[in-house]
DNA sequence: CATCTGACACTAT
DNA sequence: TATAGTGCCAGAT
């Protein structure tokens, strides 16, 4: 099991009932910005794990069919609203607290001289 | 190493 | 609002 897989995982289930995240933010979050798709396949290959509530950019359901259907409806049994297809992120977006969800392995000790520039 | 793939994100039209 | 193109990332082939 890869340690981004865990990371994202983790930051999945940090997502409150009634609340709901997305791909992008899950990504960030869990230290890999720009990772979406790799939320992706944490989702499909993990279980037990709040899917429902990983949306894409915006509040937007990106499940087709029935599995989009079944989304909405646990969703809206949390008490999430939705305003057309989306949801309202204003209201239900989850927010991730600063910390990185575990991680903090400080390997040697920054112990910097104060002001590295590094011209440029 | 070259490609392909995916429950994505963003921009332009 | 919908579609198309591009960027992105890590796994799987």
């Amino acid at each position: 099991m890869s340690e981004m897989r865990i990371r994202i995982e983790s930051a999945i289930r940090l997502i409150s009932r009634g609340k709901v995240s997305t791909y992008g933010a899950i990504a960030k979050a869990a230290g890999y910005p720009g990772a979406a798709r790799q939320v992706v396949a944490t989702l499909r290959g993990s279980v037990g794990l709040p899917w429902h509530r990983v949306l894409g950019a915006g509040g937007q359901i990106k499940l087709l069919g029935d599995s989009g259907l079944e989304q909405r409806f646990r969703l809206e049994a949390e008490g999430v609203k939705f305003r057309g297809r989306r949801v309202n992120m204003k209201e239900h977006e989850f927010k991730f607290t600063k910390q990185k969800t575990a991680k903090a392995k400080r390997k040697t000790s920054p112990q910097r001289t104060r002001r590295e520039h590094k011209g440029h």
